[in-house]
DNA sequence: GTCGCTCCCTAACAGTGTTAGTCACTATCT
DNA sequence: AGATAGTGACTAACACTGTTAGGGAGCGAC
């Protein structure tokens, strides 16, 4: 309790096999090389030629490690963030864009992402950007954190949707495309006398063209973020305060 | 391979202990009673009084239960929908809010639900009666049908989101509140030099006013909707085709 | 040298989804 | 009535999961 009990040096001692960063590291490895239903506590200690239980050490969970590869899935991400032009709605375009590739290009990251709330580095750099977007538009603190929040999950949300009768079609074996178009026939079968409006749009719902459904949603709360109030714009300013009611 | 072969009378026979609805009724109630971590084939099997292998008779996978039970969902909230009234924004408001209170107060149903595309009577329900609100206010079929899986989309991924920190929180066994404030701790615990325009936010970004956050999504979203170009108003009708080009 | 901390190990538990193979029961056909 | 065939349950088992208990090697500090 006293001074004595005070860790030595804090620092490296036998030089350990695993550090937290390494155990990040690996488990991104895992989920991008295998999936993230091949991501168990004894793969990625394989990942590190450890054994599961040594995992625990370093976290006190598997949710504790989907966290921190939350975030690092995030940090990866950093260096595609579409650059500050002026045109926010532009830029607000190009991230959602841009993270939505993100997300579908790098293997089970929306799986890992969805509904979580990182606060690490990687959400940290992600959010400065998109708030300091935001902020240089003229939009107040709390719209431009709802804005950020909301954008986030929508195309997250979106994504995960986009992509989980991929999946499971690729597990049946049968092609996506064919895959979709049969739950419009199924749709299309349904008695047209009791979802007369149902059946009629059975083609427009189940449609192909995904990047217009995504365009669609997104422009529509762009849209929407264009009727709001925005402070006269000040530039290069940064995050200073304007109203503390 | 005659017709010798066909089946006798495709009704009942010896009455089974195990019917497909009365599967997915006993998943329901496994699933309102202990929630989603506890409903495994052997737990849904004992809600019948039967084993768990008997199960994959009536069903191909766990996955396919689960797509079942996300359209008995839907076929249980049918009664909760708002009804058509004239104005298409209040309609949509309010079935916005109603799908987001379902889906908080009916347990784990967010989970089951979320990047799942139903293709039953439940779904086929909800979706012909916001179908119906959006052509009654003249938005096109692929506007609809767009508008439809959107704002699905939108709900689900908010709530989704929205429920995570607070299971995370319960069974670690800290109060929600603290554990959503806590992150606002770490937020501006950053160093406030390198992410300014986070630090400064970090109270709005993880307020704990979560249904005006929801509020704003949603009305940004409805806002967008409002400046859409629609056909002018036909009321009645249906689903009468307009154009087939 | 001994204490104590760090950090990995082996062993094990309870539980998961799923398959293989079996067998009773019943409706139908001869 | 008896044979046939299909339905719908069963037991046993497999490979795998997250996680805990307890042990012990290596090292820094007294």
């Amino acid at each position: 309790m006293t001074g004595k009990g005070r860790a030595p040096t804090d620092g490296a001692r036998r030089r350990p096999a695993v550090t937290l960063d390494a155990l990040v590291r690996a488990g991104l490895v895992v989920l991008e090389r295998d999936g993230l239903d091949a991501l168990s506590m004894r793969s990625v200690a394989a990942e590190l030629g450890v054994r599961a239980p040594s995992l625990y050490w370093h976290v006190r969970d598997k949710e504790e490690l989907l966290d921190l590869l939350a975030d690092g899935l995030l940090g990866i991400g950093v260096p595609a963030l579409p650059p500050i032009r002026g045109d926010w709605r532009v830029e607000l375009r190009e991230l959602a864009w841009a993270f939505r590739g993100f997300l579908n290009h790098r293997r089970d990251s929306v799986r890992v992402l969805i509904g979580r709330f990182p606060s690490g580095p990687g959400m940290a750099a992600v959010m400065e950007h998109q708030l300091a977007m935001l902020d240089r538009a003229g939009f107040g603190r709390q719209d431009a954190a709802y804005i950020t929040y909301g954008l986030g999950t929508l195309v997250t949300g979106f994504v995960y949707g986009e992509q989980r009768p991929v999946s499971a079609a690729v597990v049946a074996g049968v092609p996506v495309r064919e895959a979709v178009t049969a739950i419009g026939d199924a749709i299309a079968a349904f008695p047209a006398d009791t979802y007369p409006h149902l059946v009629a749009t059975a083609r427009e719902l189940t449609g192909p063209h995904i990047d217009e459904r995504f365009e669609f949603v997104l422009e529509r709360f762009l849209d929407g973020l264009a009727v709001l109030p925005r402070n006269p714009k000040h530039d290069g300013g940064g995050a200073t305060a304007a109203e503390d009611a």
